[in-house]
DNA sequence: TTGTATGCGTTATCAA
DNA sequence: TTGATAACGCATACAA
């Protein structure tokens, strides 16, 4: 009865109707049940039915309505991610972002973008769990995700005061700087000043910290200037020019993104050549370092490879059902890449 | 019956269980109908019942299921969004996407993003419609999302040899680019040279054209080189140095994204003053524009306000139904922002 | 080993 | 003006 009126309907709208359980039943001449079960490898069944429905769905290019899926398994299906307002980070972020798709993809979840400055929209947003990236203090966007009470994944650590989210991977800045540092120093730099980023993110804070320690580890008296994520030119020009008309560095680590672009210029208008006489590292690699003239050495904290590992903590935390989530950690190792601005070649 | 045993059930895990219509209804004292068209404002009701619903669902915080409205409006609830692989735009893309996820938010859409690379998760993807950005051509995932029938609204123009996209909304980058060229004009350049970013994507197609066009209008001799959207630091330094090598150019627009800041460290190093003796302009802003020493002027394609538009479009046309979709196109203006690479004050 | 039947939360079509 | 009730497509407990 139902039947033929669902039918009809469709068939006036030019709309192909999607392929349904019901019909590879019926092409099969089984039940949905063992449709759904040979879909999902669940149940016992004789392989020769489970192959054929298999064939059978593939042909007819069947797949599965998530939305009834999703409805009838109590899931939303989804992710959330949140990414800092940062405009200078984007590229990085864009990048972390399709790393946690990369990853969702592979588990029929959908990636949701939560927006920032509207906390309520976290809080509706359907979805399973969130990832964060970088989660800045006092966003009230990661405040609201991590009331919600689902499953959180940061990508870094998430501000003092606020619940732990329920997993984090931590990019390993500390190993990071200490990374440059090194190298710098084999290129034969004594004097090595670092135009920080601030406190205001832990991966920042965590980097400076790290500088200082190793400072102190090596007997080198540190220089540190600047303080905050986001800088225009004029900043960094004037730092820069603060620090090359004190006693000079013969190495600025410029840790802002894409600082060390100023830096770079700002050093070749005084007569420096960058990459002998001064070497410049950035921090987080970025497309505008490898184009800079001398192309800037950095650390490159792999984006996509990061969103990957927080997407498959994720995942795997809601997989676990409601088992008491520990708080878990994990550890990201980040590469470095050397260019031009660190060669070296100086002789004291 | 089923009753008490749903409930039993989930009262053992923790999850607060979502409120339903089920819920508000008995909490109003009406039926589930009844709630459902207070919510949509559909049917005829006591504007009295309509209030008290709707008062008690806020109260109670409740939040329809998108799953299961999607699943009985035979809607997916999600606009897909691909993006360039392009690395070096990255940002711009990000922005763009957020442009997008702040009308999709407006109207309960969740946006996914469409990976690239696998034209089959394109195929599968469930969304209602798409939203493409500069796609370029022979973009496998492109051509895929552009056969599958549903609605596609494009950011800048597709390929030729696809099917069209339902929509259009096209960044008027011939009036940037002659913005920019009348803009170094007013500044004094006599010989302005353009570093193409090739004709491999539409936008970039126009901006040689109109430069070309520009040139023979105003009786200027054009100075083109280049001819790739990507390109590192190696090659802006050839292209710029064989630019000043020739008969020199008095301004400099490097259309590739970033480029502008190599052509800037290549000028300078030659002792040029970026801003008098040579003006240089990007074209699409980023950025390491911005911080770049000195900042350097660009258009500003506002990708956030560009993406909102493309969204406007496609959920336009979504809520069109089936009225034949005639190819719909819309023009999308991009303003300027002057800096200092451009101030000018140049004396023949 | 397979099929039947029920419900997930909504919307839509009736009848009251 | 409102209320029962039947789908939507799927997963699953239970019967066969």
């Amino acid at each position: 009865m139902a039947e033929p009126r669902r039918r009809a309907a469709r068939e006036t709208t030019g709309a192909t109707r999607q392929v349904t359980m019901d019909d590879v039943a019926r092409e099969a001449g089984v039940s949905v049940a063992t449709v759904s079960n040979a879909l999902l490898g669940r149940g016992r069944m004789l392989d020769s039915t489970r192959t054929r429905v298999l064939g059978i769905a593939a042909r007819m290019n069947y797949t599965v309505n998530q939305n009834a899926r999703n409805l009838r398994t109590a899931r939303a299906g989804a992710i959330g991610v949140h990414l800092p307002e940062n405009k200078s980070g984007l590229a990085y972020y864009m990048d972390f972002c399709f790393g946690v798709v990369d990853v969702a993809e592979e588990h029929s979840l959908a990636v949701t973008l939560i927006p920032g400055g509207r906390p309520e929209v976290a809080l509706r947003a359907q979805v399973d769990g969130f990832v964060l990236v970088d989660p800045p203090v006092g966003d009230v966007v990661v405040e609201a995700i991590l009331t919600t009470g689902k499953a959180v994944v940061s990508g870094d650590g998430t501000p003092p005061g606020l619940p732990e989210p329920s997993g984090l991977v931590a990019s390993d800045h500390r190993a990071g700087i200490r990374a440059v540092l090194e190298h710098l120093t084999e290129r034969g730099a004594r004097r090595v000043a670092l135009i920080s980023a601030g406190r205001s993110a832990r991966w920042s804070a965590d980097v400076e910290d790290a500088y200082l320690e190793w400072s102190s580890e090596h007997d080198r008296e540190p220089i540190v200037v600047g303080g905050s994520r986001l800088v225009d030119a004029a900043t960094v020009e004037s730092l820069t020019d603060s620090l090359l008309d004190g006693p000079k560095p013969d190495a600025i680590v410029a840790v802002p993104m894409d600082a060390a672009v100023g830096v770079v210029s700002v050093a070749r208008d005084r007569g420096l050549d960058v990459g002998s006489e001064l070497l410049v590292a950035g921090y987080t690699d970025s497309p505008s370092l490898s184009v800079s003239i001398p192309p800037i050495t950095a650390v490159d904290a792999a984006p996509r490879e990061f969103g990957r590992a927080c997407a498959r903590m994720l995942v795997r935390q809601l997989a676990d059902a409601d088992r008491p989530v520990p708080g878990e950690v994990e550890s990201f190792p980040i590469a470095f890449v050397e260019r031009a601005s660190t060669r070296g070649a100086r002789v004291e």
